[in-house]
DNA sequence: TGCAACTGACTGACTGGTCAGTTATTAATA
DNA sequence: TATTAATAACTGACCAGTCAGTCAGTTGCA
C-alpha cells in the first residue's frame, strides 16, 4: 500500500525508469541534444538524482544499448530453437510478421532507431550491437537457410546475400513508417506486408518457367 | 598561374568547399556534437569566415541535404528514362549495381546516412527527402514493376511489399558495410552483392516447381 | 609604370547562453 | 537518531554567433 507520494523511496525501480525516460528523449532529440535535466523531469526526478545512478550521460546509453541487444539477441536465439526445422518457409514468414509487428510499435523500434542513429560517433556501440544482435541475425538466418535446403525446399542461394534479401525489406519498413512516415499516408498492416514480402522473397519476381506454385 | 597562397580570394568556390567539410564533421560527430570551428579549420578558413556564407549551422545542413537529395532524385529520374520498360529484369540488376557501387564509396552514402541520423530531430529535413528522394524511388520501381507486369516477365506483385523488397536489401547492405562494419570481415565487391541479390528478389529462394529457370 | 585610395574577404577575441556534473542541504524512513 | 534518497543552487567548460580590425588584392589617377 504505498501511496507514491512525491518522496517514496523505491530505489530498485529507479534505474529502469531512468532508462525508459532516457531513451525517449535521446530519440526525440539525439544523444549530444538531449539535455539530462530533461530525462530527469521524465523520470520525475531532479538533475542530481540521475547521478545516484548513473555516472554519466553517456553511461545512460551504454546501459540502454546493452538492455535492447540482449532482448534482440533472446528474442532472436529463441526463434532459431523453435521449429525452423521442421518447416522454413512457414519459419520465414513468422519471423518476419513478428519482426514487422514489433517494429511498428515505435517504443520497441525506439533502441535500434537510437543505435542507427549513434553508431558512427560511438563505434563501441555499434561494435556492441554488431556482435550481440546483427551476428545472432546472421547465425539464424544462416540455420533457416541451411534447414530448407536440407529439406530441398530451398534453392542453393548465396549466404550473404540472403542475409540482405531477408533483413533489408523489414529494415526499409522500419524506415519508412518511423522515421520518413508521412502524416497523411496509410497505415499497413504489418501483418499483411510481412505475407507480400515474405511472397516476394521466397517466390521471387520473375513469372516461373513451371507456372504458379 | 595563381599560387594559392593563404589569402588568395576565390569565394565562387567557397561555399562547396565548406559544404564538404561540413559534411565530413557531421557524418564523424553528428550535428549536434559538430563544431563550427571544426568544420572551419577543414575549410581552411577561421569561424567567422563561414558566417559570410551561412547564416547558421543548421543552415549548412539543410544546403548539404538539398544537394544530396537533388543529386539522388536526379540520378534516379535518369534511370527511370533509361529503357527500363525494353527489359525490366536487366533494368533492375543495373539499377541494384548502380546503387551498391555508388554507396560503396563512404563520400556518397555520407549524405544519406546523415539524413538517416538526424531524420528525428529534424522533421523538415526528413519530409525533404522523402518527397525529393524516397517518392523517387517508389515511382522508378512502380515504373520498373509495371513495364514488367506488361510484358509478362514479372509476377503480380503488391507494389508496396516490392518498393521494400527491392531497396531494403540495398539499405541493408549500406549498414553492414559502414556503419556495422568490422575492420576484420571481408570486403564484398558490390557487383557481385547486387547480383546475387538481385537473383534472389528475381527468382525467389524457394525452390520452383517448373524446375530451374 | 608607380602609388595612393579603396574594397571586401577573412581573422580571432569576445559575449551570452547552455548544460554536464558537483555539493551543501533537506526530507523521509528505520 | 542515523541513514539514505532526493533536491536545488552552483560551477566550470564549452561553443554558436558577433564584430572591430587586418590585409591581400584591385582600381584609378598621375
Amino acid at each position: 500500500m504505498t501511496k507514491p507520494t512525491k518522496r517514496t523511496r523505491r530505489p530498485e525501480a529507479r534505474p529502469d525508469e531512468i532508462l525508459d525516460a532516457a531513451l525517449a528523449v535521446f530519440t526525440e532529440t539525439g544523444f549530444a541534444a538531449a539535455r539530462v535535466e530533461d530525462i530527469a523531469a521524465r523520470a520525475g526526478l531532479s538533475k542530481g538524482a540521475i547521478y545516484l545512478y548513473f555516472p554519466s550521460k553517456e553511461a545512460m546509453l551504454n546501459a540502454l544499448v546493452e538492455q535492447s541487444a540482449g532482448a534482440l539477441a533472446k528474442a532472436g536465439e529463441k526463434l532459431v530453437a523453435s521449429g525452423a526445422a521442421s518447416d522454413p518457409e512457414a519459419a520465414y514468414r513468422a519471423v518476419l510478421t513478428m519482426i514487422l509487428t514489433a517494429m511498428a510499435n515505435p517504443d520497441v523500434s525506439a533502441a535500434p532507431r537510437l543505435v542507427l542513429a549513434e553508431a558512427q560517433r560511438f563505434p563501441v556501440l555499434a561494435a556492441y550491437y554488431r556482435t550481440n544482435v546483427i551476428d545472432t541475425g546472421r547465425r539464424t538466418m544462416r540455420a533457416l537457410l541451411e534447414a530448407g535446403m536440407a529439406k530441398g525446399v530451398f534453392r542453393p542461394v548465396e549466404a550473404e546475400a540472403a542475409m540482405r534479401a531477408f533483413a533489408g525489406p523489414a529494415i526499409a519498413h522500419m524506415l519508412l513508417t518511423t522515421i520518413f512516415h508521412a502524416p497523411d499516408d496509410p497505415v499497413l498492416d504489418p501483418a499483411d506486408m510481412a505475407n507480400a514480402i515474405a511472397d516476394i522473397i521466397l517466390n521471387g519476381i520473375k513469372v516461373q518457367p513451371g507456372g504458379a506454385p
